[in-house]
DNA sequence: GTCTATAGTTAGATAGAC
DNA sequence: GTCTATCTAACTATAGAC
């Protein structure tokens, strides 16, 4: 597990620690409420603190926000890197798309990362253009196991993969919006439907290849 | 085009116009800010009014989201439906789709439909509960489309239609959040590039159906 | 480092004049 | 119907004690 707080690790002091879990309750927050209803006093009262405290740790209210964005962004990479990695570096790239989209699924439900997006349109430009540059890179992680398929000769012709991935890299950040814990099928399940819908498509494909 | 503000439209008195053009403008300031970042205060500027002159017309702020919200699925569904209704009634049932499909999306895109869901949550639960039927019933269109398709015989078995069509729907819903108008692809390249994907998939079939 | 206290803002909502 | 004026409540942020 890697640290996204502080690039430096070494010398954790005791204002480190409490920085650390002000991000963390922080993130709880905004995961359960969504980040605008969050308020200083809120994330205060969960870490056990008085609101004027966060002060010490934290410029703004918005420093701490983009703190919880960045580790979110930081920990779904390590999570669809980590997946990508047991597949195998011999795997072929739909299998290892197929796991990273699992992992994707897997931590935008648990963590409602589907609820970032909204958060960083309203951080200050300053903010916002230094995290846009993380979540292009996350992106780009998807693009590029979709670009080793075609390069395997893997995929049918014309498509466009950036919209490939858009699409469904949304269903599955949508699923967040209404997947029920509860219900019949699990998360692999449903990244399992994803990637069966994404490869072969739901029509009976009759002798010709007539799509749509 | 129907009346969703009001369905006793017959008097239509001065108050009655008042109330549809500050539905009106609070749906621009939603669609374009957020429904958490748009005060009274905004609205009534946008509709040249002073914020306190608002409760004359409704009860509370949450009374206008929500009307704003009952218009926005009225006026989808309206949209879906007639796209549906210009396939014809002896068009296969995912021309109809693909054309759902596709009215869903520029209504997504045009009026950042995406939106409403985080909206919605935030409602108190009389008005919240009120509101999802609504919701139910527009998602109910498409699953209704798939269950078609599925009658004829002209989709491959084992699907979870309603997981398809939250899958489909998520992707499009999710489009408006990286859509760029000026790009080169317009709405309707996207919609038949999903309508593509969903119907034949992305990979080459390699004689044997071995999807995934 | 964390506290208390409070300044400074801004929001939703109400009352009463016109 | 719309206005002005104002209330109450909540928030971010700061200052200074400990």
């Amino acid at each position: 597990m890697q640290q996204f707080v502080k690039s430096k690790p070494d010398k954790v002091t005791k204002a480190d620690k409490t920085k650390a879990r002000l991000i963390d309750v922080a993130k709880r927050l905004v995961q359960e409420h969504g980040s605008d209803l969050v308020t200083l006093r809120d994330i205060a009262a969960a870490a056990r603190m008085k609101a004027g405290s966060i002060y010490y740790h934290f410029e703004s209210r918005d420093e701490i926000i983009r703190a919880v964005l960045a580790d979110g962004v930081g920990r779904a990479t390590v999570a669809v890197t980590e997946a990508i990695a047991q597949a195998g570096p011999d795997s072929s790239p739909l299998d290892r798309l197929h796991a990273a989209l699992g992992a994707h699924l897997k931590y935008t439900v648990q963590e409602h990362f589907s609820s970032r997006l909204k958060a960083i349109r309203r951080l200050p430009k300053r903010l916002r253009d230094h995290h846009m540059k993380q979540e292009r890179d996350y992106a780009a992680i998807f693009t590029g196991l979709l670009r080793e398929a075609e390069k395997q000769g893997l995929l049918r012709a014309g498509y466009n993969l950036s919209v490939v991935r858009m699409l469904g890299m949304g269903a599955l950040t949508w699923v967040a919006e209404w997947y029920d814990p509860k219900g019949k099928m699990t998360l692999d399940d449903i990244a399992a439907e994803l990637m069966r819908l994404l490869a072969g498509g739901i029509v009976k494909q009759s002798g010709k290849s007539k799509p749509a």
